[in-house]
DNA sequence: AAAAAATATTGAACGTGTTCATTTTTTGAG
DNA sequence: CTCAAAAAATGAACACGTTCAATATTTTTT
């Protein structure tokens, strides 16, 4: 059983994180001051600072949820076995951006990217760049169940040919977020014609 | 002839931009505060602000500068009628990234990068983007000219390939300015890397 | 149950980017 | 040369994220 001290914190942690992501979703997160999240809250802007280091770690919560679950979903479509690299490539990407607006809004997400850019040595640009990494894993690992099973041609370096395809897609979702007008459709349909000649290019002709 | 008014423009102009750029290498770009770069341009913050729409903007007038050098030298590659996909790209990426620490400190680019991610309406952000795009057309017109002379495969989509290999090139420029510890040859390499398997398979096979 | 120690809360104060009403300088017409 | 209008310069005031010394609450010890 939880003391009354370990009670209030796991609450006032629920709340703080409630507000600020009510907020960040109502107004904006520049809009949305510290006292504000605080108030909406229920506590001081003290104690604000006491649960989170500082206002860009509130998103990383939100951020992680966001890709832990795209993460899991990928999973499920790598296991499918696609015989057509550029079918296969065309949902998992998809997967990707089609989540990728559940919890966060544009805003947020170039919030989220703009700090990791900019602060790279804080724990919250860390645990964004670790994110990065474990999804371009797994459009690594796309490419590798594809080549074992003998969709892609067996000369094809699998590694890079997946950092370059998810490198992409990571530049491609940054265009996206910084262009109010774009959306997942629009996003989607570039992607896979960038990625169509390559799709091509590496698969095995029929035996 | 101009002025006294006009006169005095240039020169306060010129005078704040010197003590910015001074003061971003010196100290840092966020340890640099307004009130310094003022001080050292012997101007008033105030005027500061009349000649500059903010910290951000300051930045924008080095960036350009580098970015307009390389894509000068980046032309005069194209033009050096490469006859292996693999060296003329590598030859035309590590231009730019050798050139891009020239005027400008990684935490510079962080920066400016990070600035053009969040604040995407910006006249800045407008800038940078444009100056990104006229990079990616540059891979493309490479390609382009690639295939025309018989390099490339004919049946290959060289925009499409030009898009993806730049975005993975501007990506990777995203990762070694937040790293420290990476240096220019290692980036090159990497990116030579991820480019090998493409530039393979869109060579043509020797007539 | 009282006292002491540990932990949590608070909000006023601070730093720095930005704004804007006021003052100063420059220009050009009479 | 004078003066009114235009342009530019100024710095005090403001906004908001963040810090921290003081205070309050909870837990542990005796």
């Amino acid at each position: 059983m939880l003391g009354l001290r370990a009670q209030k914190k796991a609450d006032k942690n629920r709340r703080i994180l409630e507000a600020a992501t009510t907020l960040f979703h109502k107004v904006g997160y520049d809009a949305a001051r510290i006292e504000d999240i605080a108030e909406m809250a229920g506590v001081s802007v003290g104690t604000f600072y006491n649960y989170y280091k500082n206002k860009g770690d509130m998103l990383m919560a939100t951020v992680s949820m966001e890709v832990e679950e795209v993460l899991a979903a990928g999973n499920g479509i790598i296991a499918q076995n696609h015989d057509d690299v550029g079918a296969a490539l065309a949902e998992l990407i998809g997967t990707y951006y089609a989540h990728s607006l559940t919890y966060l809004s544009k805003e947020m997400w170039r919030t989220a990217m703009s700090l990791s850019i900019g602060q790279p040595e804080t724990p919250f640009s860390k645990r964004y760049t670790a994110l990065d990494y474990r999804l371009s894993e797994q459009v690594r690992d796309l490419f590798a169940a594809l080549q074992a099973r003998g969709i892609i041609r067996q000369d094809v370096d699998c590694d890079a040919m997946g950092e370059l395809i998810f490198n992409n897609v990571n530049m491609m979702f940054i265009e996206f977020v910084k262009n109010e007008d774009m959306d997942v459709d629009g996003l989607q349909a570039e992607v896979a014609r960038q990625n169509a000649p390559v799709a091509l290019l590496v698969s095995n002709v029929a035996p």
